[in-house]
DNA sequence: CGATGGGCGATTGCATGCAGTAGTGATGCA
DNA sequence: TGCATCACTACTGCATGCAATCGCCCATCG
């Protein structure tokens, strides 16, 4: 079979493809986190040879939503307590600053729309589609904070954390929850439109970390099937400190 | 030849040797901005095939060194101001809370090095090798901060980035200038050991602002080979803001 | 009955082939 | 003489082959 069955309507390499592809299906919650991704199942279920898959999984694991182990064979990351922890610490260092940047490079363009986006979120609350619409504004929300920053290399940043943020986010269905995230996000806008930069940043990483919180306090990888070791990148770099228990927060 | 030349004493995969292979004459300055990077021309030359230059390549495009043109064809990253600003500026929003949380975290086994180094460094001050030793030191300074932080992924992205500023140091040979340098550092060390963390913070981000204005002042990618227009990853993305002269500082 | 070693299967790393495409130089026309 | 078009060349993307390695399973031994 020369010609594969052509996965999506490609208009960007294969390699793009099978990426998006395999990341879709680790944030969607196939390809379990531990689980062994198998570069000839991924080309097989893909449909591609298996070059553009490894080149993916490469880009993945450079993401961190990949580790390699000790021989050759790849799993999807399995995030420990301290990898939910640090990811958050890191995007309110990143976050927290774009937001203040945001404040003062305000431009309506920017603002307008996800205000009007979120009042019609806030009115059409019974949708049945409530919640996926709201991972959507979450996502627009703050993706144009990190655009609006003007600093383009920490945007992308930004990105790549929302990126891994998805894979661990499996757990935002509590609409409470998500009712009050839509509170903070309208004070941050408040900030916003009010350029006051500090304020922004404050309520910027306040918001992070009230998810931190509930991320930690829900601890839902500790249930998952993950055996008892699960695999990350970044772990076995340093053979120095122990793996202590951390602190909840500063 | 089914037996390559054997770039080096290979004990991990050929991809990561072709990887720092290749980083390390992005650093030094053969394959200077702006060049195109044939994997074809860089796998003779270190004689093994496209498959493993490809996927180094591949990985120095995540790293941001290497962009993709509109074609298929790689260069080598020519950073523009914005670039190098942006770059100093999230090295401060992420190397700033890491001198934070290393000075609460401060482990004596982290510091004696440091300061025992910096004090042979700044006595054998007309040693004929004194630049590379300083390099390594400010190398060793910055890598320790970010692992004595304690959160292991903002020490990955620290490195991410020490990797690029290696990149576009090309003019740090001033003595007088790593002097300055090394005063800072003995400050940033003096507020580790006093535990003072804001101290610590405050003194890391005016460290890199030093620096940051010296790369903008001086200015030497104008009078680089590159003739108008030098590629840059993240700079297509968005077809938003006019590319306007950044002012100094915020 | 548990642990350890050997064999087998599966999978990955690297090399190479093929085809498409972009870049480049030459040539012809205005 | 300058510019546009065309053909050629070279390089990259993807597929596939080969060999090495790793994991797993079973058998044998303590």
């Amino acid at each position: 079979m020369p010609t594969p069955k052509a996965v999506t309507t490609d208009d960007a390499s294969l390699v793009e493809t099978v990426y998006q592809q395999v990341l879709e299906r680790i944030v969607a919650g196939h390809l379990p986190c531990g689980s062994v991704l198998s570069e000839l199942a991924v080309a097989r279920e893909l449909g591609v040879s298996r070059t553009p898959v490894h080149d993916a999984v490469r880009q993945l694991a450079k993401d961190g939503l990949v580790a390699w182990e000790k021989g050759r064979r790849a799993r999807v990351t399995a995030f420990t307590p301290d990898d939910v922890y640090e990811i958050f610490e890191i995007r309110k260092y990143l976050e927290g600053p774009a937001a203040e940047l945001a404040a003062g490079r305000a431009d309506r363009r920017h603002l307008v729309p996800l205000r009007a986006t979120s009042v019609v979120l806030l009115s059409n609350r019974d949708d049945p589609e409530w919640t996926a619409k709201w991972a959507d504004f979450d996502e627009d929300f703050h993706r144009t904070i990190a655009v609006a920053s003007g600093n383009r290399r920490l945007a992308h940043e930004i990105n790549r954390y929302r990126v891994i943020h998805k894979a661990i986010n499996r757990i935002a269905t509590d609409p409470e929850l998500l009712q009050h995230a839509m509170t903070e996000h309208l004070a941050i806008l408040d900030a916003l439109e009010a350029r006051d930069g500090p304020l922004a940043r404050e309520r910027m990483i306040a918001h992070i970390t009230t998810w931190q919180d509930v991320f930690m306090r829900r601890v839902p990888w500790a249930d998952q099937s993950a055996p008892a070791a699960p695999p990350s990148p970044f772990r076995e770099s340093k053979s120095a400190g122990p793996p202590t228990v951390r602190d909840p927060r500063k």
